[in-house]
Formats: structure tokens, C-alpha cells, sequence
DNA sequence: TACTATTAATTGATCAATCAATAAAGGGGA
DNA sequence: TCCCCTTTATTGATTGATCAATTAATAGTA
């Protein structure tokens, strides 16, 4: 099976891309089919429901095709041993460095999640429970090296994740919040010295 | 001005209400003028046309009459020269303390954000900025008494709140990560812990 | 090659349903 | 009566979706 797949139909992938940058900007109901025919350059709507079910089928198949997103911590597995500071600095960074594309992915996901729990409950799964499943285990380990003193490994991963979360809200969502000029290593920066200070072991 | 306060203009009111509940469930496209009419119990959509200009000002009638609610804020105000510890718990609760109400405001200008950058704007002149802008100010202060080590504290300010904000996206977005059972006064504790020794002066 | 038969892709026209908004007409208390 | 509120009825525009019909691509046959 699968013998056919020599040029990809281009449409569908137009469609999708299309589709993802009118969702991202309108919202599921703002966006209309027609338009995002207008944006995908064919000349007739109708053709949409030649490559898709209906409009939420379209939208499913944008989701689809761009949530598993986070792809960087299949690249953190065989990181188990390495020093906290260099882990959470990659970390951080893989999760700061947003393209065009990635945040409007972002930006659709938060804005259906809203109206849809079963986008949210789907890209809690893919998205920032994986991360937050490889943290827990990685600060687990560490605590066991004695690297970090014991503590509730669910909240520090929890407020790791979080202690970005403001930086990225301000390049996807608030820009007012970037008015401060803060950039993203110097943030970074200060959060995983904060965080490993404030988790280093009794003894010094 | 204002002196026909008669009786309540209980239909204002309602209708405000019944939009509230409507547009934090749909959305600004999603909800439908009939839907909210339908909601507040009236039998007219026609009705809601007698007290607002149209759709687009009743949204905004709607925020205006809920974002300020973080006035949590105010009360800090005295409190710059309490100890971190307090201020920061205290900080805390109010921020993880959400109603019903107050969830559908925040889920109404999460989703909306997204597709209108004066909403996002306008909100968070009114809510984070606030919020940041009293850390800011706060944790330079008890650098300055040598409570906290200097640092830069538009990032502490930031990292602090961020710390938060899963706990709370798991309350009001996405409830796949309360899965784990962890608690808003534990983390609370636990964050706070994290934050402040992370903090602590050089010499001990 | 050349001609034909099938399938795949694309179009413009059109559907009923629904939308926000307006118009017109009560209704009830002063 | 007048005025504030409420409803019924209706508007024109737009929506998602379907349709028949046409064009482009592919396969089969000789």
C-alpha cells in the first residue's frame, strides 16, 4: 500500500495552511469556508468538500496535522543524567522559541480550548503533559542523585514550566506584556537560577 | 447624574448576565443574539437591540462590567514592608481564589484575546500589569532592606506569578492537568518555598 | 503512438437555514 | 394622553453545504 504517494496533492496541504492562518486569526466560528477557500487561492469553496468532511472536519485535520508540536522532548529521554542546569536552560529554550507557524498553532489551540474541552483535553495529552511527565521523572532523579533537595515534584514542575509561561504569553497573546524589554535569555536565565537555588540541596 | 435608580433596570442586568454566560461558553462569533435573549429569559431578541447599540457593544458592556475584578491588588498596596513570605501567600491565594464568575470573565478574554488585540490590551493594562507592576516594585523594596538578594525583578516578578499560572490554566482551560490531585495551598507552599529560598541573601 | 473509457479534481450556481438588525405595533402604568 | 418597555414580524445579508456539469489526469487497448 501507499505506492501512489509520489507528489503530494497539493491542495489538501494549501487547504490545511490556509485554513490554519484563517482559524488562527478568526476563530472556528469567526472563519468562514469561503474564506478560507479566498485564502487558499481556489476559486470555488465547494472544492474544500471535496478534500473534507465539513467545516469541523477541516478543523480537526489543522489540528492534526500541527499539535505534535512538541516534538523537543522526545530529544530530552536520554537526558535523565545530565546536570539540571543545562537540562532546564534547553528545556526553556525549545519552549521559548516559537516560529510563525507555532504560535498560531498556539494561539488556535488557547482560543478553541475555550469553546471546546475536547481540543484542550487533546493538546494537554500531546502538549505540556509530556513535558510535564518528562520534568517530574527528570527532578525525581536528580533528587535521587542528591542534586536537589526532596520536595513535591509535581508542583516544581508545575512552576518551572510556569515561570516561562509569561515570557511566552507576551510574544503570543498580551505584546503588552514584552514593554519591559525583557528578552528571553535574560529571563530564562534568571528563572533557572532562581529555581535551582531555591531547590539546592540542605547541606550547600 | 444617575438619580433614576428607581428600580433596578433588572432587564439590563439579566441580559448582561445571560451574555456573560453565552460568550464565555461560544465565544464573540459562537453566541448568537437569539442564544442570549433564549438565556436571559426574555422572548424577544429584538429587546436586547432597546438597551445596547448591537452585538459588538454588548461584548464590550459585558467586559467592562466585569475586568476590573482583580482588585485584589489595591490591599497589597500597604503592604510593602511585610515580610515575602505573607505577601506573596497572600498574593497567591487571591490569585488562585477564582468563582464561577470570575472563571467566565477569564475565559471569555482568554478566548477573545486571541482574536482581538484591544481586548488582550485592555485587560492587561488592567489585570497582569497591575499585578506585575506592584511585584515589581515590591520585591525591589526588600531587596533594598537585604531581604531578598538583588536580581532582576522584572524576571522575578514574572517567574512568581508565572510559578502560578498552571495551577490555575488546569482550573480555568485545561482540567487535564489537575489530574495529578495536587492542591492550590500545596503548591502554594511549595512555590512560594521555591521562590524565596531562591532568593535568599548570599550569607544566609 | 492514438483513441477511448474511467476516475479525480475543480467550478459556478444554488439551496435552506440562520444571522444581526430594523420596523412597527402593542401594553401598562403615570 | 404620553412614555418606557416589550413583543411580533420582517428585512437583507451571509452562512455551511449540495448540486450538476466541466475540465484535467490516468489507465486500458490496439
Amino acid at each position: 500500500m501507499s505506492e501512489q504517494s509520489r507528489q503530494e496533492p497539493d491542495r489538501r496541504r494549501e487547504i490545511l495552511e490556509a485554513a490554519l492562518r484563517v482559524f488562527s486569526e478568526r476563530g472556528f466560528y469567526g472563519a468562514t469556508i469561503k474564506g478560507i477557500a479566498r485564502e487558499a487561492g481556489i476559486k470555488s469553496s465547494a472544492l474544500i468538500y471535496w478534500y473534507f468532511e465539513d467545516k469541523e472536519d477541516l478543523f480537526g485535520e489543522v489540528l492534526a496535522s500541527h499539535v505534535p508540536v512538541v516534538r523537543a522532548v522526545a530529544e530530552l529521554g536520554p537526558l535523565m543524567e545530565v546536570e539540571p542546569e543545562e537540562v532546564l536552560t534547553r528545556l526553556g529554550r525549545a519552549y521559548l522559541a516559537f516560529n510563525e507557524t507555532n504560535t498560531r498553532v498556539l494561539r488556535l489551540v488557547i482560543g478553541e480550548a475555550v469553546l471546546r474541552p475536547e481540543v484542550a483535553e487533546r493538546f494537554v495529552a500531546v502538549g505540556p503533559e509530556r513535558v510535564l511527565g518528562f520534568l517530574r521523572a527528570y527532578l525525581g532523579r536528580q533528587v535521587e542523585l542528591g542534586r536537589l533537595r526532596p520536595h513535591d515534584v509535581r508542583s516544581s514542575a508545575r512552576a518551572y514550566i510556569g515561570m516561562l509561561i509569561p515570557q511566552l504569553a507576551g510574544k503570543v497573546l498580551f505584546p503588552a506584556l514584552q514593554a519591559d524589554g525583557l528578552t528571553d535569555e535574560e529571563h530564562l536565565r534568571t528563572s533557572v537560577n532562581i529555581f535551582l537555588r531555591g531547590l539546592e540541596p540542605e547541606g550547600r
